[in-house]
RNA sequence: UCCCCGGUUGUGUAAUGGUAGCACAGCAGACUCUGGAUCUGCUUGUGGGGGUUCGAAUCCUCCCUGGGGAACCA
């Protein structure tokens, strides 16, 4: 276990006091009163799309309760739409989970796999007369429900509901009518089976829900087995009692359902599972809503489920953020049940720590520009040594070749410096990290375009490796590579996919996803590296010093290395620069 | 305003009748061969009114305000 992890929860046993958030009080009671002797919990992802940090989030409180209270933790597909699902979702989704560390082992199930069950249990309840065969229309269900209407205030009411004519249809009716609907006998929507409960319910999700509904679509799992599907409420507390599970754990949405729940499990008499629900993680500039996201990919707006700027855990993965700087930001945010907006700084600040102590050091160079050295030995080539991770002595050191000619960051020369600008610029010196103290002497314009195509400058041979003998202060420290021995690669910068912090409240008529940022992906293919990075293999992330954090990514090949900027540092310049302009 | 659930610094979260704390962000400074990292300090909060109590973020009440709900989706 690794401090992330156990931030991301607190000591199980404890007497439900400070520290435990209300879903561990709970659980702690529970176990204290005798309800549960147990606790078992379980992840009930839908195969629709691809796991988002917002499921991460749920996964997690799913998991690690579990866990704390040494109980066990399902997986369970939750696939009764046979018209959205697909097993290239399960696949993502099972690949996301365990490299988050939420891995269930063989503790993997699927609701498809308890239709039969459910299917009884339906019977059950027609038996005991609180199910009956409708036989309106969806939309008659609907009025029959009360709909709304518009007042003289144009505030909308709602009536209580009126029964189906078909409500009080005898058992033996009943029975006859959903066999034939498993059957096949009947048209798509021309029946449901429904709750009998009560059409004057204030809390609408109570006025006879469908249970059962009849649609010919082939189910990923069962193929044409079936032609009738249960509907999420019928189905889901009833998988959660087969399965034992003791606390069903979901987002606030399914709070007004948790009568529902409760009412299928007390008539079907089965175990009492129990739900409990949590507000769901919103971030900033960003959404995480599988329909939008789903979008994103169908528009093209980004490359796919796993462009670096999804807030999908596959995004986030090449990205290059760890598992652990995700349950450190999940650990941090904690669990309440007041709707919430996390900064997205947070998760960037969890992110920066994290491979702050564990990326290794490089120096490349985005943006180039050549600084030639005049007094350089011409033909020499200094190997210097250069620390990996300042943070992780064990990391060691490695040589970095310096010449007479060298690239270095277009931003760290000025022909006229700006107030507090204490990088190259004529007359004034800085190191070169790692190398030696230069001054800078002058440089070269192309005359048609007045652009600077080189910097010139001396070096002072005594401070090899950076140091200075005579004491002198150099404000300066500038980063570079060696323009011969350079490694081309493309590094590709990213920024927020949304300007607007709530990207979801867009205006009245505007469709949102013209409201990407369309800046969002910069990519720099003329970009210098130093030697080393040319053995860079999948997964490895490094700091590119002064820029951030950079990962390979995918889309490299043998001879063109493409880099992901995971986040940029700390920038304070920026600040300096942002408070003069 | 038919039903349900929420409101603690800018953001997120603690405090469970007894000093309103922590983190991120922000601001200021120290240090530094990354304008990185690290360290120090600072600003800002219990939505409002009444009530109970020696004492209220916490309990009661009214108001204000935000979110959710009327799919044969989950």
């Amino acid at each position: 276990m690794n401090d992330s992890e156990s931030n991301a929860r607190t000591a199980p046993g404890a007497e439900g006091g400070p520290g435990l958030d209300f879903i561990r009080e709970a659980v702690t009671e529970d176990l204290k009163s005798g309800r549960y002797s147990y606790v078992r919990t379980r992840l009930p992802p839908e195969p629709n799309g691809w796991m988002h940090i917002g499921h991460a989030k749920a996964f997690s409180i799913d998991y690690f309760v579990a866990k704390d209270f040494g109980g066990t933790c399902n997986l369970r597909f939750d696939d009764t739409n046979p018209a959205k699902e697909d097993m290239s979702y399960v696949e993502a989704i099972k690949r996301d989970s365990k490299w988050l560390g939420l891995d269930c082992g063989d503790r993997l199930f699927f609701a498809s796999d308890y239709y039969e069950k459910l299917y009884d249990l339906a019977v059950k309840l027609i038996k005991k007369g609180v199910a009956y065969v409708d036989d309106l229309s969806d939309q008659e269900i609907r009025e029959y429900r009360g709909t709304a209407v518009p007042d003289k205030n144009n505030i909308t009411m709602t009536p209580p509901g009126r029964n189906s004519p078909y409500r009080d249809r005898p058992v033996d009716e009943n029975l006859d009518l959903f066999a034939r609907m498993r059957a096949g006998e009947f048209a798509d929507g021309s029946k449901t089976l429904r709750a009998k409960i009560d059409m004057a319910h204030p809390n609408l999700v109570m006025r006879d829900p469908v249970m059962y509904r009849i649609r010919r679509e082939h189910h990923y799992r069962v193929g044409d087995a079936w032609c009738i599907y249960p509907m999420y409420d019928f189905q889901h507390p009833l998988s959660d009692a087969l399965e034992g599970v003791t606390h069903s754990l979901c987002s606030l949405e399914y709070e007004i359902h948790r009568p529902l729940y409760e009412w299928f499990i007390r008539e079907a008499e089965v175990f009492p599972s129990r739900q409990i629900e949590f507000s769901r993680l919103n971030i900033t500039h960003t959404v995480l809503s599988k329909r939008w996201l789903l979008r994103l990919v169908q528009d093209g707006v980004v490359s796919g489920w796993d462009d670096p700027r999804m807030p999908t855990i596959a995004g986030l993965r090449r990205r290059g953020y760890t598992p652990e700087s995700i349950h450190d930001f999940l650990g941090r945010i904690g669990i309440a049940k007041t709707d919430s907006l996390v900064d997205i700084q947070l998760l960037e600040h969890c992110l920066r720590e994290d491979l702050n102590r564990r990326a290794n050091r490089v120096m490349a160079v985005l943006r180039p520009l050549k600084l030639i050295i005049e007094n350089w030995p011409a033909g020499t080539v200094d190997e210097l040594d250069a620390v990996n991770n300042p943070e992780d002595a064990s990391a060691g050191t490695r040589k970095v070749p310096f010449s007479g000619e060298l690239w270095i960051e277009r931003d760290d020369f000025a022909e006229v410096p700006p107030p507090k600008y204490f990088r190259l610029f004529p007359g004034n010196s800085v190191r070169l990290r790692y190398g030696y103290i230069v001054t800078c002497t002058g440089f070269d314009k192309d005359p048609a375009t007045g652009e600077i195509i080189a910097v010139r400058c001396t070096y002072d041979p005594d401070t090899r490796g950076g140091n200075a003998p005579d004491n002198r202060k150099v404000k300066g420290t500038i980063h570079w590579v060696s323009a011969d021995r350079a490694v081309p690669v493309e590094a590709r910068l990213f920024d927020k996919l949304f300007v607007a912090e709530r990207p979801m409240d867009v205006p009245e008529g505007v469709d949102w996803v013209t409201t990407v940022n369309k800046d969002s992906l910069e990519a720099l293919t003329g970009a210098y590296a130093e030697p080393s990075l040319a053995e860079a293999m999948p997964g490895a992330s490094y700091q590119f010093e002064r820029l951030g954090y950079f990962c390979y990514d995918s889309d490299s090949k043998p001879g063109s290395l493409v880099f992901n900027r995971s986040v940029s540092l700390r920038d304070s310049w920026a600040k300096i620069e942002k408070k003069q302009a």
